[in-house]
This record gives structure tokens, C-alpha cells and sequence, in this order.
DNA sequence: CCAAAAGTGTTCAACATACACCCATGA
DNA sequence: TCATGGGTGTATGTTGAACACTTTTGG
């Protein structure tokens, strides 16, 4: 039974190990994904997710922020992995083991960035175009994750800018979950987490009367990595 | 930057691609974990794992699933994946990227096959020997993934016989989620879902008394993949 | 008969939900 | 002045948490 331990390394097949980022972006309003034209001939009209190759001495983490840098320049995201995907067929050229992971980020901060990225648009998030290989299904569950995760940590956050209104941060947990939410009892509740700060300003250009701004309580937020909001309608994952 | 779609591919470095799998056994009392004894020079002495590397034209899931039958003998088990490790140094032999499983099982339901297999044995979940590689960290967080999960559906089911007890079920749920639950409340919790059925038996030999034996009702239990509990205390991932 | 585990109800506080009107402003 | 979106309070029902005694029976 017990053979010869680096026979048994050498045995197997290797894999080519590839990364894709879903990168979720919120604009105020709407939930968004982030994807880029693929620039190979065979796929060159199909969107994609952010992808690129695992690179030696680098963990996948690492790889990923590479990558998110390298395609749209941005740099600091907030990402987490969601799993591998490995199906045989999945990429028709060669076998090919992929991490994805999630992005979120704040649209407007980064818009004069992605803009001038060449084949990058948003798409909102319940209409998306034909994706590249076993994206679509990427997509789907970190959806899913996002939902799951947002019940229970602020990490909507992320998706603001440093100043908000009461308002956007509702559109916001509206789009993650599919649903509407009474402002009342939104307003309540996200206020007696005590995670907001009301500033004194208000946001003008959108509505007539104009919104307070809030921002974050950094050190809460830090700290406060516990249950906090019961939004979610409907975990299935 | 376009380049020849087929030299991208060529210039990747490949990886190894390896799959272990975290075994959660429960006997009635204690939550545990199935490890087993690596069998290579090295590491001899060493715990680990169920470990093993993907073979061609397999899933993912398919491999974990027939490395977990051929080293226990074990079938059918209930996996789902945890996530990808690929650290550069995870394994100080060849770079490998590890696609990480939990299982749950059913102790005594297994206990005659799992006796037979030589060098694997049960640990308390909370006293777990020195873990080869990364092995520390992917338990940590499949425990994390377990509880966060058996909140909000009844996979903590798939750990018990088919019959069981209401104690036995607290001790579950208190294992998993390392706190104490009072019965009363306990109790009626879990029979308002309706997802148990009473039976006219009782557990003889552990009390005196003796409790009541109960089982799932198969069709709720199919369906109802919604939020049912909330003894989730802390949820931390 | 006694030790050990099983079983069972009530009260109180906290929270979720439903719901409607006035305010501020730019056009 | 009016249309648009912002902001606020109350009442009701539900749910979670705390809490102690009786029952059964093997040893």
C-alpha cells in the first residue's frame, strides 16, 4: 500500500489553475457586474469574467488582486473566495481548475478608472449577456453568497462610497435581496446598529429636498462583525 | 495584446490539483472528525486528511467523492466543497492547489466499515491532533462553513440514524454551535417546523427513562430548504 | 428509594411588521 | 404650486429567552 511518496506525486496530472473575479458595483441605485470583452480570437464577442492564470509563488489571493489590477487597474478590492470550479469541460482548450472569487466596489470612485479600460462595461445585475465557459453559473452563486453574507455583516459597505444616504444604502440591500424593504422600518434598523454616523451635509442634484449624508463608524464597523440585520427573505444556498 | 490564444494557454505554469475532505461524524454525544494516518515516509506519524489528487475526466465532487470511497469504504456521504488552498508553500513537496470537501456522517451507521480501515480513527472535534499542511486551517473553517449552514437548514439531519432522539439532537446542535440550549425551548423549536415525526418507540439502555425516538418527515425536509432555526449564535466567516 | 435523564408551560421583553402623513425644494 | 423624493411614530402580533418541577425506571 505505502509506495514510494514522490512516485506518487509524479504520477499525476497537473492542471492549469485560473482565477476569475466576479466584481460586484453598485451606482446608487442599481446592482451591478463588472465584465470584460475575452480577447482571444475564438471568444472574441462573449463577455467574461475578470480571469487570468495563477502565477508561481503567488497564493490565490494574491493572483486575484493581480489580476483585477493588471485588467481595470483598480487595486485594494474587497475580495473573497467562493469556490473552484473544475468540470473536465469546462474550458473547451485544456484542462483547466478555476478559483473564483467576489468583488465589490463602489461604481462611482472608480468609474474614470474603468472607463478608460478598453472592452470593460457594467452590466445590471439581472441582465447580463452570454457569458464565457461555466461563468454564468459563477455569477449565479455569488449572487447567492453575496445575499447569505450581507444578512449577516456589513459588508454591503463596501459597495458604498465613504458618504451615503439613507436611501442608496436601502436600494442597496433591495437589490441584493430581491425584495422592497418600508424605509421606516429600514431606517430603524440600520440606525439602531449605531453603525452609521449622521453628517450635517446632504446630498444635493438627485432629489429636490436632498438627503443627509451618513457615513461609516470605522471602529464599530470593525469590530461589530456580529448578526446585525435579519433583511435576508430567503437563504438558499 | 492580443496574443495567439493558444500560446496563453502554453506559457501557465500547472499545478497539482489535490482534494481533502473534512469527515464530521456525530455518535449521539460528541461531535467529531475522521482522520487518518498519512502513508507516506515523511509524514508517517503525521494525521491528515482525506486526501487525494484529481484524476482525469472526473469533477471535482466526483473525486472527492471516490477518494473518500476508496480510502473508508464510505458512499453517498453528504459533500459539499469548503473552497480552494493554494498557498505556494502549503505542501513543501510540489506545488499543489487543494480543493477542500466536508462530509457529514453518521458514526454508528458507519462505525463497523470505518473499524476495518487500517490507520483511520475519530477525534473529539475540540482536541484534534498536530494536522499535516494546511489541514488546521481547513478544518477551522469547514467548523465555521458547519455552523453557519446548520442554522439555516436542517443538513445537521444528515449526522444522525435514522432514528434519533430529542437530547440527541440538542447535543448536535450544542456541539456544533459550542453552546448550551435549554430544552424546553429546544424542543419547541424543532417541532414547530413539523419536520419531525414522533415514533411509538423509545431509546432503550442510555437513560432509564428512556426518550423518544423520532425521524425526519422526508417530504418536508425536501421542500423545506428555508430559514427554520436560529440558534446561531456568533456567525464569524 | 434514589440517582439520572426525560418531559412539559408560562411569563416577559424584544423585535418585526404594517401602516400614513408632513416636509423641503427645484422646476 | 405642484411633483418628487425625504423623513418620521405608533400599535399589534410574533418570537425568543428565562425559568422549575414532575415523571420514569434501572440499579
Amino acid at each position: 500500500m505505502k509506495i514510494n511518496f514522490l512516485e506518487q506525486y509524479r504520477q499525476q496530472i497537473k492542471c492549469l489553475v485560473a482565477l476569475d473575479s466576479i466584481i460586484f458595483g453598485f451606482d446608487g441605485t442599481d446592482l451591478k457586474l463588472l465584465l470584460v470583452k475575452r480577447g482571444i480570437e475564438t471568444e472574441h464577442d462573449t463577455w467574461s469574467l475578470m480571469g487570468g492564470w495563477l502565477a508561481p509563488n503567488e497564493t490565490l489571493e494574491m493572483a486575484a488582486h493581480r489580476i483585477v489590477f493588471e485588467l481595470i487597474g483598480l487595486e485594494n478590492v474587497y475580495l473573497e473566495q467562493l469556490g473552484a470550479f473544475g468540470d473536465p469541460t469546462r474550458d473547451p482548450v485544456e484542462r483547466t481548475v478555476s478559483v473564483a472569487y467576489f468583488a465589490l466596489i463602489n461604481v462611482p470612485n472608480y468609474d474614470d478608472k474603468i472607463d478608460h479600460v478598453f472592452d470593460a462595461a457594467w452590466f445590471p445585475i439581472n441582465d447580463l449577456p452570454e457569458l464565457l465557459f461555466d461563468h454564468k453559473e459563477m455569477v449565479a452563486q455569488a449572487k447567492e453568497k453575496l445575499k447569505y453574507k450581507a444578512a449577516f455583516h456589513p459588508i454591503g459597505f463596501e459597495l458604498l462610497p465613504e458618504k451615503f444616504t439613507l436611501p442608496q444604502l436601502q436600494n442597496l440591500y433591495e437589490a441584493i435581496f430581491g425584495v422592497t424593504i418600508d424605509k421606516r422600518n429600514f431606517s430603524r434598523k440600520m440606525l439602531s446598529t449605531n453603525l452609521l454616523i449622521k453628517l450635517k451635509e446632504k446630498q444635493k442634484g438627485f432629489s429636490k429636498k436632498g438627503a443627509f449624508l451618513y457615513k461609516l463608524d470605522a471602529e464599530r464597523y470593525k469590530q461589530d462583525f456580529n448578526a446585525f440585520l435579519n433583511f435576508i427573505p430567503n437563504p438558499d444556498i
